[in-house]
DNA sequence: GCGGGGCGTTGACGTGCATCAATATGCTGG
DNA sequence: CCAGCATATTGATGCACGTCAACGCCCCGC
């Protein structure tokens, strides 16, 4: 969710962050995107990218704790997050809510919006951040005339339905302490796809926000970290993790004796 | 999932049940089906209907128990529920399993298998059943050439993302009894849209997987049917559930006093 | 620099649901 | 039609996690 200072002198990431500093603020432009193999082009010819420069024409600035969009507000653009990280949260007619996803670079948001044509959820900022909006209509139009980004577009959607039926089962049949690995080891994953240091990372949101992703009480989260530091397993510093034994987490994760 | 034999008497059934025996071994035709208002041709014209028509070409019927496809095989369709029902499931690693859905006519099945081109879960056959295949590269092809056929799509996909996250809302935050009132709502009202009595029906799934579902063990299932029973909210006698008091279910589903 | 509020940790205790077990009931296939 | 197994119900007991509470840390604004 977000890189340790030490990762700024990795070389591909001074070039990365150099070319956003001089094209960011000249023109948004998929195919100099730093992140466009993770996020919409990937997979994208030139000429297929060029097309989606022509429809990925704003960007958005969201500050830390507003939202990108609310539940109930009309639909009109999904998003693809350019910088920081979002919560998705659905809120129940009694006032609980629950944190359904959290979004970081290259992902996209707002699918939940286009079957009722309004949104579903709400897209709340973790840290101060910048997404690129994409227009539904013309992403439905582009998707016609680019066979590539159609077919990319169902992946995207498909690949969502898969991520919430992994939560599904996370809720249904894990233990706390096996949920919390899952959601570490997710963590990490996602990092390293951004060039990020997948062992030591600093978490965006806060132990309440995990636990209600995780179906879980903010001090059973907290009683978790601490029962992996203590075994070992990584150290925690309030929102600073390392990972000391991925393995052990894995065999939490996937072995599940108990 | 089923109706009471009761309802084949009403008209409007009759009609529907006449209408199917007389095409159904003759040709696939989305444009004569009894579904077409719920299922993948909803809001279309007659011309995409016909557009439609070509694409959905084969029918696959499927015994009780037996897969319509199994985690890991190769994706090449997606399917309509044509007749009976479907319990999806995922598969964890270490043989835990989780029903991520029940399907009943004229809902779309195998959409999780879009982003890896290979199927993320088993489907299985509640009943003896019968699907519509929907080849997905055609399928592809056509939403290019019917941009409603693409719309509509895109808005089946985003209802699916929808209602996980209304289950991952429910694992999350509910407690047992409101997760069974949640169900037998949802249910309820499934089976309403279908013109099937939304006050007494036939469950298809056992306790053990409507527990998997919900999150829970079977044992908590059955209490819980017998509790709503013991209050005077349902009548139960194993899969035959009559509902008494809507509004009384709706309060546990949605008031949430605990 | 200091006060205050948000966030995190830890302990003590309670409870909702899982687990284990016994029995009943109903399908299903020979 | 009956044997055998899957399914369902119900009770007794245990435990993982929720709840309540106290306290410390950190950060932010004044």
């Amino acid at each position: 969710m977000s890189k340790p200072a030490s990762l700024d002198e990795r070389p591909e990431f001074a070039r990365a962050r150099q070319t956003q500093m001089t094209l960011s603020d000249l023109k948004v432009a998929c195919a100099n995107c730093n992140l466009r193999e993770i996020c919409l082009p990937a997979g994208l010819n030139p000429a297929e990218l060029a097309q989606l420069d022509k429809l990925v024409n704003t960007r958005k600035k969201i500050k830390r704790g507003d939202a990108l969009y609310r539940s109930g507000e009309p639909f009109d653009a999904i998003y693809a997050v350019k910088v920081g990280s979002f919560k998705s949260r659905v809120t129940y007619e009694d006032g609980r809510d629950q944190v359904t996803g959290f979004s970081m670079a290259g992902e996209i948001l707002g699918m939940d919006g286009i079957g009722q044509e309004k949104h579903n959820c709400d897209a709340i900022a973790l840290e101060d951040s910048e997404v690129c909006c994409i227009p539904y209509t013309r992403l439905e139009e582009c998707s016609r005339e680019v066979a590539a980004l159609g077919r990319h577009f169902h992946k995207v959607m498909s690949r969502e339905i898969v991520r919430e039926s992994g939560v599904m089962m996370l809720l249904g049949v894990m233990r706390a302490e096996e949920r919390l690995a899952a959601f570490l080891l997710n963590l990490s994953q996602r990092l390293a796809a951004r060039g990020f240091s997948p062992l030591e990372f600093h978490l965006r949101p806060t132990r309440e926000e995990i636990g209600s992703y995780l179906g879980m009480k903010l001090e059973t989260v907290s009683r978790a970290f601490s029962k992996f530091a203590a075994d070992g397993l990584i150290a925690v510093d309030q929102k600073h993790i390392r990972i000391l034994d991925v393995n052990a987490l894995r065999d939490i994760y996937a072995h599940h004796v108990h």
